[in-house]
This record gives structure tokens, sequence and C-alpha cells, in this order.
DNA sequence: GAGTGGTCTAGACCACCCT
DNA sequence: GGGTGGTCTAGACCACTCA
């Protein structure tokens, strides 16, 4: 019986379930090499016994670790330590700031600003807010470093009209999901489509990459009440990162 | 209280739970447009006794449908007919064949086959396989075609050891997946990358996009007990298909 | 056959939205 | 305040794996 409880791992602030406090905790014994690669976890009975929570709790908390890909659910045989590969990457169907995802990767994260500027929306960034044509919002145009190596090209459009007086001025200095998150604007959902890009009208600066390159990730955030809040147009330079979906049946 | 039940819609053979049947029966009803865009549905409670199913089952499907961008699902207010755009796209957390989406999202899939060999596994697919280098495998290179139009080419490679006799032949003549579910074998997770590629060496035939651009899943199926049984590359002709993802903090 | 995960239930309480 | 979804429980039965 464990009491301590999981690291403190921000991301998103969500709602402390015991699911997911579960989920976390587990996690972290995971990748503290804990259990040896490929080898078996207690039963489900018995880590609902040892954590005091019922079945369907820990249920919910190991689905949650089998998407992430850490561990390996089988019918009748148990769960086991995933086998897959070696590191631990980015998840797509979990919604989290892509500057939290490098961190927990054991990397630095970085951003560099070139654009932060109130202006029109086009007439496709009004049409994917739900904005009327011309509406004013905030849009930016970013870098996203890892250990100092650019990973991403970001272009985000904010409404305005949901940002409290004094966001503006916060934002342009930090993760964008921490400072909404803040100001009390909780992105929820995201509906997101994939792209492949090449074009060299994407990145900037030195050290672009020369192939051009990326992996497009459009996505429309959401608040809880289907708001739309931003959208994102977010180029991942090929190569420097690794999506990984788990896909079932 | 209905009782008719879903359309009869295949796939990828699952057990049929209470919940999965729940899904399509929704799924169909939503599709056949029951309910208005944006309205709301019955209340899981109402949902619940009107098809005698618990309050669990009715949410386990909503969700279902909630991650193919379906439905809308709001604490507190209700669960809503999703408003996102036209189409019902490829969602991409769902493990299925790609013959069998198309053919859901209205179109006639099609097939060519440039080859169907036994051959040694390369060093890649060994890896990827779990198999001693050179171990014999199943070897395919396949165009993949909506109203006759490329929208994939697909390099994939099967184990020849979980292969029954006589399946080898069948192979090359329709679905892959449709065959190796007659002989048995069934895939019921995929582990996959995603990439963006450019190259002029992976498409073939007439009308080839002009770009070389595709998105690259890479993915590797397992079976119920983990072990792998194929390894696919399929390039997705860039603009030809819509992946989505519904992602959810 | 013993043990594991997969599904399902009925009921409870909480958090949130709306009016 | 009334209704909706979000979480959780304790217990049950089934399907699968493995020795």
């Amino acid at each position: 019986m464990r009491t301590e409880g999981p690291g403190a791992s921000a991301g998103l602030a969500q709602p402390l379930t015991r699911a997911r406090w579960l989920a976390a905790d587990l996690r972290a014994r995971l990748l503290a090499g804990e259990w040896p690669r490929g080898s078996r976890l207690p039963s489900e009975t018995e880590l609902a016994a040892s954590y005091q929570v019922s079945r369907v709790t820990v249920r919910t908390a190991l689905k949650a670790l089998e998407s992430q890909g850490l561990v390996d659910i089988r019918h009748g045989a148990g769960t086991f330590v995933a086998d897959f590969g070696v590191a631990i990457r980015a998840g797509l169907q979990e919604l989290g700031s892509i500057t939290q995802t490098i961190r927990e990767l054991g990397h630095e994260p970085g951003m560099e600003w070139r654009t932060v500027e109130q202006r029109p929306a086009t007439a496709a960034e009004a049409d994917r807010l739900h904005l009327p044509a011309g509406a004013p919002v905030l849009a930016m145009e970013r870098k996203i470093l890892s250990d100092g190596e650019v990973v991403a090209y970001s272009y985000d459009t904010i409404r305005l009209d949901i940002l409290p007086p004094g966001a503006v001025e916060e934002i342009g200095r930090g993760s964008v999901f921490e400072v909404l998150e803040r100001f009390g604007v909780r992105p929820r959902r995201a509906f997101a489509r994939l792209h492949a890009v090449q074009s060299h009208e994407v990145g900037w600066g030195s050290r672009r990459p020369t192939n051009g390159l990326y992996l497009l990730l459009d996505q429309v955030h959401y608040s809880p009440g289907a708001v739309p809040l931003m959208y994102s147009r977010t180029y991942f330079v090929e190569g420097a990162f690794e999506f990984v979906i788990i896909r079932t049946a």
C-alpha cells in the first residue's frame, strides 16, 4: 500500500479524480522502473485492494496508461509493462500543451515569439472560430524549441472576446495554455486534422529544416461549452517529434 | 423503445457487446438525420431507460460516438449532435480496415496489387515483427482506391508462421483484414507512428501525385496476445483522405 | 481449473449548466 | 433549483489464457 501519491505533474489542470491520481501514480512507478519491461503488473483485483478503490477505477487508470503506450493489457493473461520501444513519446489523443509534453519527455522546452498582434480575423480563421468575418483576434507566430532545437512552428489565433483584460499582455511570455488557465479559460476538447506539408514559407530564422517537410496539426480548441477558443496550426518539423497513436479495435 | 438494431456494418469482427450495439444503433439514427445538427439527444438516463441498459453502458456508447466526432458531450448541459463540419471522416484511434472506412464514407473502395511475394524479412521488418533476421514473410505492395482515385500506397509485411495454409493464396484478392479474419487471425491493437514524407519513389503507375507528398502511417498490428502480426507502411496521398482526431483533456 | 481481464448493473453522490 | 453529465462503488457473470 502506497501513500505518497503521484509526483506533481501539471499539464492541463484537471479535476484530480481517483482514476487520474492512480494513473499518475502507476505512471511514476513504471517510469521509475519498479517493474521490468515485459513483466506483469499486479492484477486489477490486487491493485484495487491495495489502493482501496473499486476495480472499475483501476481499469480506467490502466486504460489511460495503455493509450499512452505504457502498458499492454491482455485479456486473460494480465497487464504488462509495454515493450514496444525505447522512449515515451507524444501521444496524440490526449490534449495537452506542447511545452508540457516536452518537459515530460525530459527535455527543456523553449519558445521564441516572432509576432503577437491584434488584427481582424481572416476568412478561414473566422470560419473556424465561429466569428463574423473581420472580428478582432489575437494572432501569434512562434517557434517551439526542445533543448534549443526547433521542433515546431506554430500559428495560433485566439478569440479576443474570451480573453479577460490583462491576459493579452501576459501572452507572449510563456506557455499559452498556462496563461489561459490562469485566467480561467480552459480548453477541454480539440478537433484536429493532420496533414503532410512541404513548404519553405512555414519556418523562419536560421536552422530551419532544409527539406521544408512538416506534419501539420490543424486544430480548433473548444471550451467545455463547445465555444471555439483558439485556432492553431502547428507545423512539426518532420523527424523532430514522434507522434504515436495506440489504435484499438 | 427500439427493437430493430443497428444496420449490419462489419469492420473488424468484435464481440457484439451491448455498448457496441447501442453505439451502432445511435450512429445509424444520427446518420439518418433523426436529430438535427446541434440539437440535444435524450439524456443518458432517458436513453438508459428506453434501451433497458444501465447508464454506464449508455455512457460507453456515447463516448465512442464522441471519439468519432459524431456527438458533443457537455457536462451539465447534455449531449448534442456534433456541428463540427460536414462529413464523417476517418478517425484515427479506432482500428479498422481502410477498405471498410472508405465504404462507410459512402465511396466505392478498390485495390490494385503490384506484388505479393514470399521473401526473407529485411532487417527493419524483422525488428518490428520480432522475427530473426531473414525469416520468411509475405510482402505486398498495393494501391488503395476510392471511387477509382488513388488514396494510398501500402507496403505490408505479414509473418508467414501465423498464416494457416491456404491463406496465402487468398491474399491478393480482397481486403487483407477480411482474409485474416476468415482464417481466425484477428488484429486487436496497433502501434502507429505518423510521418510526413516527400518522395517520388513511393507511388507508381499513372496519376500518381506530382508533388510526392504523403502522410505515412507506420504501424505494427498485434494479436490479442501481443504477438506482432503485420507491419504496414501506408502512404496516404496528402489531401485524398482527411485524418481527424478528437483530443480530450 | 484457477486466475486474469471484459462487460454490465443499480444505485449513489458530486460538479456543472441553465433559467 | 432542477436536470444533466462525471465519477465511483460492490458485486456479478462471462471470455480468455495458461499451466
